[in-house]
DNA sequence: CTCCTCACTTTGTTATGCATAGTATAGCTT
DNA sequence: AAGCTATACTATGCATAACAAAGTGAGGAG
C-alpha cells in the first residue's frame, strides 16, 4: 500500500485494537500484522503522541517479571474512531472520482 | 476528512484529473473542489514532484496573452494510478477491521 | 553461555501539506 | 485611469509524521 495512504490508517487501527480491550506495544503489533505492518519505531511514537492527546490512558504492570506498558482507550479516542469510520463515504467518493476519469480515458 | 488520510489521496486525485486531458494548476484545482479541496500552496509543490518523478510532463502555453504551465499524465504517472485504485480492496480491509473491533465493543 | 523472543527507548532522517505572502497579467467596472 | 477581481504561478517557513537503525535489558531454551 501506498505509504502516504497508510499513514491515514495507522492510528485509528491501534485505537481499534484497543477497542477490544487494553493492551500494550508489542502485542498491538502482532493484532495488528495481519491487517497492516508497524515496526515498533512506529508504534511506540504514536502511542505516546494518543496519550498526549488524551485519547488512551497508560498503566504500568508487572507480567512474567516483566513490565509492560498498557494502553486503555479513553472516551476521547472512541469517539475519534467513530468519526473516522464516517469519512468512509467521503473516501469512497474519491476512488470513484478517480476510477470515473481512469475510464473515461 | 483526517488531514492525514487526505494527503494519501491528494497526488492520485491530480493524475485523475490529468488522465482526462492535459490541464494547468489553477483549473486542476477547480475541478478538484468538487471532490476534495487543495490550496495553490499544496497544488504547484506537488506537480513539481510528480514532474521530478516523471508521472507528469510541463509544457508551456500561451493562453489570453497569459503564460500557462500544461501538465501532461505520461504512462508512468498513469501507471501508479492503477496500482492505486488496485489498493481499495486493502483500503476497505482495514475499514472493515476497524468496523468490526466497533462493534465488539 | 549463547541465542532467541519479548518489550521498550533513542536518535536522526526524510517526506509532506499548507498557511502566508508575494509577483504579475487581463479584463471589468466606476 | 484607478480600483477591483479573477487568473496563474512562486517562495518561505513551519508543523507533523513515519520509519530505519541501533541500543537496553530481562527471561527462557538449547
Amino acid at each position: 500500500m501506498s505509504p502516504q495512504l497508510k499513514k491515514g490508517f495507522l492510528e485509528y487501527c491501534i485505537l481499534a485494537v484497543l477497542e477490544r480491550g487494553d493492551s500494550y506495544g508489542y502485542q498491538i503489533i502482532k493484532d495488528l500484522a495481519a491487517v497492516i505492518a508497524m515496526p515498533e519505531s512506529t508504534l511506540y511514537p504514536i502511542l505516546k503522541r494518543l496519550e498526549k492527546q488524551g485519547k488512551v490512558t497508560c498503566h504500568n504492570e508487572l507480567a512474567d517479571g516483566r513490565n509492560r506498558k498498557y494502553y486503555h482507550l479513553t472516551a476521547t479516542g472512541q469517539a475519534d474512531v467513530v468519526d473516522f469510520l464516517q469519512e468512509q463515504t467521503e473516501v469512497e467518493r474519491i476512488y470513484q472520482f478517480i476510477r470515473e476519469a481512469m475510464e473515461h480515458a
